[in-house]
DNA sequence: TGAACATTTGAACAACTGTTCAAATAAAAT
DNA sequence: ATTTTATTTGAACAGTTGTTCAAATGTTCA
């Protein structure tokens, strides 16, 4: 904690605002949590990993068949499958030689939907 | 557009899941749309941006007092709002030599606190 | 058991990202 | 005009990321 002297601005003069620490603090939003949001997002912040998401919003899907249809090596959806699996964001059932993927929970449905909110202004 | 064809699968059986493509394309997001959406969440997916946006929460902040809030150097803090900018998640005011920076719309709040609500569980 | 299939894993590589440092603008004060 | 202060910019560097390829699991079926 600390790290930071309220003695020795960067600026020459304290403008009309409040150091952006105590902004930081008055949120609520500790240190480590806003690491760990930024985390959270580096996961969505891939187009692979978003397709794969968006595919398995209507379906159960093998990781063959999301391969198929993005058009992409298996090994390369099995790599960030197994990003989003450490993330959370994905289950799976194995089912004899095949695994089955689906989202996780509705957050993920939550936070793709305020993406495409704002891009589409 | 195209490029997938359903004629040549990897699997060596079609499973029980419709192909993820159709998936995809059934829920109404683009392949551009995804893109966009993944470009956005990477913006959220670093620690110094999310910190700068939280410390605009609060206030509108010069670029000087960010980079003392957060412990680092100001052109380091410049590139990010540079990033964050070029996103439209910022807007800035020029007052004099100083640079005033706010948030740029709720959308932001929105999607940080989704973000905080996720990993809260 | 062995062959066939679905998936996972690890190493390697190119591409990208964030910070630092030095130099360049921009605006106000002397 | 020169100096001082606030911010921006570009190049360089180390660290990270995503894909590929080959090899290793895990599971079913003959």
């Amino acid at each position: 904690m600390g790290g930071f002297d309220p003695e020795t601005p960067t600026c020459g003069e304290r403008h009309t605002h409040k150091y952006a620490v105590e902004a930081v603090r008055a949120h609520g939003a500790s240190e480590t949590e806003m690491g760990d949001v930024a985390a959270l997002f580096k996961i969505f912040g891939d187009g692979t990993r978003v397709r794969i998401l968006y595919a398995l919003f209507e379906a159960e899907l093998c990781v063959c068949d999301i391969a198929e249809g993005l058009g992409m090596t298996v090994s390369a959806v099995s790599h960030q499958l197994s990003v989003l699996k450490q993330a959370r964001l994905v289950k799976f059932r194995r089912e004899g030689k095949t695994v089955y993927y689906s989202l996780a929970d509705g957050h993920v449905h939550t936070i793709l939907g305020q993406g495409l909110d704002h891009i589409r202004e």
